[in-house]
RNA sequence: CGGGGUGUAGCGCAGCCCGGUUAGCGCAUCUGCUUUGGGAGCAGAGGGUCGCAGGUUCGAAUCCUGCCACCCCGACCA
């Protein structure tokens, strides 16, 4: 082996930057923070939104695009949205580039604009204020928009996919008539977040709101879903937020009710970002690469074909040509690779690093006896087949690398979820295992940020399930109405 | 912004402390032959303003000064 991954035991951290090298899914760019995505990790993209706009549409959304640009001084109209995103902000001040004989190539001072332009980190603002001129009667609501889109926030210090100074996401953005009806649209969102997660990342979420420290910057309440890595640290991998009324009024955006009278439109926003292929990768993967969920897989089944002769090549390529058919048309995603000058055991290796859920091997042994090799990526089995009426087995068993996938991984959740009654349990449980630790909490702020002081946790969510076995908080003493989950995360 | 580290071939590195022919090595690339059921072997070939700018010196990848960039770890965040 030329160079290896390196071992999740031995640094996570770094395992997971060579799982993303080694799979060719991104690559550092020239500017710092940014990231390219490449043809590997775009597919994978493609595949979840596919997936996600789907379950949009099904409930009534439609895309829309607005923007890379918004004018400052919207950003300055919603405070609390103001506090959130100021810092992080890309901000463009000139149309235009010249040549200065000193200097070389500046930027033209002719050219500074009379308003600086923000690129989006974003869209709430440039989007309310369009819904102001959109929105005059009840008649007009609901608004159910969702964008594809790109955004930019200056972070501090970024990691591939975790967290770049660009990323893609999609965000909704809805207007309502009634504040149960936006905090519907709210969970409905969740829902489909949560499903998505589950169903087709194979990763297990829970779902839950934001303590008011963790809410989205201008939100009345954000819900999230939260992911467990195989480290032990949690990952925020969906949030969805009820903004009440402050955008309204931040943008004047008011309608005329049934009753004749005028009142603030109700909103949401919602997203998802290119964050969750981080999360893909660290819930899944091995010390031997990616491993994907074949229904997010670009490539579901690669077949290497094996031969010596010309002969041979003509008598495994056919037989190869005929399962690749028969797969296809049972709706399998499935590659030949016929590549010469590629020998079988790289390409053996190559997929395994690329996470292909299933690959298959065919050689003349196996063409003289009407079998193939199948292997498996999530647990390493391999089994010799017959290669007739391929598609049903194929299909069966992608269906459960897809459900082993998600078992093992919510086992893994599970093991790695504790429920403590004491400060010192709790402390000692963060340390040596990590995780998610279920702890009473009464409800304030100070706990909560005594809490990060210390320890670095955070308060994950407060569930939206099983919230509801009251007890008293270990640290104040005070009474508190469930557990919440606490956990260091990225 | 704090801490640590690195800039030498496409990638990964050695050389630098102690200045001295034509700057090396591994992988990758190209050509040829042999190979092909788990990352092939042999032979040959191509590829470099040593991060940038100054300085010291007969001579700088190496010493001095300044700058820049990126990566990793923290605080902040999807």
């Amino acid at each position: 082996m030329a160079e290896a991954i390196t071992s999740r035991e031995q640094d996570y951290s770094q395992w997971y930057l060579d799982v993303i090298k080694f799979a060719k899914l991104a690559d550092y760019s020239p500017v710092r923070g940014c990231m390219i995505i490449r043809p590997n990790g775009y597919a994978l993209w493609e595949n979840m939104q596919k997936a996600l706009d789907e379950m949009f549409k099904a409930t009534g959304h439609q895309n829309a695009y607005f923007p890379i640009f918004i004018p400052q001084s919207f950003l300055a109209k919603e405070a609390a949205h103001v506090d959130g995103f100021a810092k992080e902000c890309a901000v463009v001040t000139h149309s235009r580039l010249k040549m200065d004989p000193v200097l070389g190539l500046i930027a033209d001072p002719d050219s500074k604009l009379e308003e600086n332009l923000i690129v989006r980190p974003t869209s709430e603002t440039i989007i309310w204020d369009t819904y102001s001129r959109w929105i005059q009667s009840w008649r007009d609501l609901p608004i159910l928009l969702n964008q594809w889109a790109n955004v930019v926030r200056w972070e501090m210090r970024t990691r591939l996919f975790l967290r770049t100074m660009e990323f893609l996401w999609q965000e909704g953005h809805t207007a309502h008539a009634t504040e149960q009806e936006a905090i519907a649209e709210t969970l409905t969102i969740l829902d489909i977040y949560a499903k998505f997660a589950e169903e087709y990342m194979a990763v297990p979420v829970i779902k839950g709101i934001k303590t008011a420290s963790e809410r989205f910057a201008g939100a009345v309440e954000t819900y999230c879903i939260e992911a467990m890595m195989q480290d032990g640290k949690a990952l925020q991998a969906g949030t969805s937020h009820f903004l009440g009324q402050n955008f309204a009024k931040a943008f004047e955006c008011k309608f005329q009710n049934k009753n004749n009278e005028l009142e603030y439109v109700w909103a949401t926003s919602w997203g998802v970002s290119t964050r969750l292929i981080g999360a893909l990768i660290m819930v899944h993967s091995d010390d031997q690469g990616l491993i994907l969920p074949p229904k997010l897989a670009p490539t579901q089944v690669a077949l290497v074909p094996i031969y010596r002769s010309d002969e041979e090549r003509t008598k495994v390529l056919e037989t190869a040509g005929r399962i690749k058919a028969e797969l296809t048309a049972a709706g399998v995603r499935i590659i030949v690779d016929d590549r010469d000058g590629f020998r079988p055991g790289w390409k053996f290796n190559e997929y395994e690093v690329q996470g292909v859920p299933v690959r298959l091997a065919l050689g003349p042994r196996d063409v003289e006896n009407g079998t193939v090799e199948v292997a498996r990526r999530d647990n390493g089995s391999k089994t010799t087949v017959s290669s007739a009426n391929l598609g049903e087995f194929m299909l069966k068993t992608l269906d459960e690398v897809q459900n082993g996938l998600f078992e093992r991984a919510l086992k893994s959740r599970e093991s790695m979820t504790t429920t403590v009654e004491t400060y010192e349990e709790f402390l000692s449980v963060l340390d040596s295992k990590g995780g998610f630790v279920r702890m009473h909490w009464d409800g304030t702020d100070e706990t909560e940020q005594r809490i990060k002081e210390e320890t670095k946790a955070t308060i994950r969510c407060i569930p939206l399930e099983g919230y509801d076995e009251a007890g008293f908080d270990p640290i104040s003493g005070k009474p508190s109405k469930g557990y919440v989950y606490f956990a260091r995360s990225y």
